[in-house]
DNA sequence: TGTCGTATGGTACGTCGTACGAGTCAACTG
DNA sequence: CAGTTGACTCGTACGACGTACCATACGACA
């Protein structure tokens, strides 16, 4: 535990040069994070959450398995890292007209949960583990686009959070039922069998239809018509 | 695969009656379903979900790991009883009157909030679990009060998952912060060494003290006024 | 007395995360 | 040049896990 995880960037292998001094040809390029973690999202992506363990990861990275763990210091890291590498924010970074406030809200939070409804592991993921950079820069984009919008400060933290909150629910109900493949098995039994248990539901339909990006919507842009300062 | 996991009770036993045949004392009850169920949450308030383990869990129980396999399909179906379990609702069954459905409707909600943060490890666990009957019978009784109320068939489903989303979320971001135990260190130390990548969020304090409850209650106003027809 | 359904649990297998320590190699020091 | 150091790789092994398989026990009924 000393100069690991130093930001060691893997050079390029610029094929062709230097060939290979003695050793039989190692057709894989070096371990880095980088390549670790890229590789964690890769194998998360294909396999889902139990579908990670660290032996295929080395596997896949053509390494053996304890060689990762010079570069992490567990799997919980890998977990860590995996969910802030998907949360980076590629975002136009172009200083907005201070009237578009609530557009550009709109566009960080719908990036946001487009982001990870591109990985349903991550929102399952996100309620147990740490805060990574991306996550934590995302949330100062956002608490700056809303002061700058207005909101005072003693009511920033409440309209962060509840943003926020939306984003999560939405998020991880909207993957919980897309990644189910047996929700329709088991929605229907449900309903046919009990529907006498649960009318109301079955007869809106809620667990077979829903309209997750339309409930998205209609919920930010209540929350945002509370949370904004008259104007 | 039959009939097992019938609702079968386990008859008290009353000491006294029929002395043991011919076996040394068995001090534990027999196992059933309850039993187990019971025992499982026990083990997950005082251990987390990393802490539940099959043996464990026949450890505390007085019986063979094997013998919960009798009762149970697998350790995911621990998992799913027991979130479902949590989530027993024991409210007012009283008829309300129609003028006092947001009451009722913020009741069902923050009770339902109030069930999940006693226990923490059920705010993680829900997103990747199957929808449970107390679950159901939840959304089923928030749905029957919504409709009541005079919310459209059209806009049900909206409504409900708005709220549904604001319940999660809020629920999921207090529980991972309410557990963390080095969320003060990692916070401050993210604060105090980072202050200049994440101004706003320092400025506000956002990761020390927020307003968990408040927050909670001021969103859900917003939905509501959002959602409910006008009257 | 046998047979059957209900229930218990010991043993064993494959898989997991990872501790430990030996190994390789490039760069630097003298 | 030899020697050392530090960055990096990885084989082996250990304990813990979920659970398949199978032997056993017991009450009820034939």
């Amino acid at each position: 535990m000393v100069a690991k995880r130093s930001g060691a960037q893997s050079k390029r292998a610029r094929p062709g040069e230097l060939p290979r001094p003695v050793q039989e040809p190692r057709n894989e390029p070096p371990l880095s994070l980088e390549r670790i973690v890229v590789t964690a999202v890769e194998l998360l992506d294909a396999q889902g959450i139990d579908g990670l363990t660290m032996r295929r990861l080395a596997e896949r990275l053509g390494s053996g398995v304890m060689s990762l763990y010079w570069h992490v210091d567990n799997k919980e890291d890998v977990f860590d890292l995996a969910l802030d590498k998907v949360l980076e924010y590629r975002g136009a970074p172009e200083a907005t007209e201070p009237q578009e406030w609530r557009a550009e809200v709109i566009h960080v939070l719908e990036d946001w949960r487009t982001s990870m409804l591109r990985h349903p592991w991550s929102a399952s993921l996100l309620p147990r583990r740490a805060l990574g950079p991306n996550i934590l820069g995302r949330l100062e984009l956002l608490s700056r686009t809303l002061s700058e919008a207005g909101v005072a400060d003693a009511d920033l933290n409440v309209a962060i959070w509840s943003l926020w909150n939306h984003v999560m629910g939405s998020t991880i109900t909207r993957a919980s039922f897309e990644l189910s493949d047996d929700d329709k098995a088991a929605a229907q039994q449900r309903l046919t069998g009990l529907s006498e248990r649960y009318p109301t539901i079955e007869r809106s339909r809620l667990l077979l239809d829903s309209d997750w990006d339309g409930t998205f919507r209609q919920g930010l842009d209540f929350l945002l018509d509370g949370l904004a300062p008259r104007q």
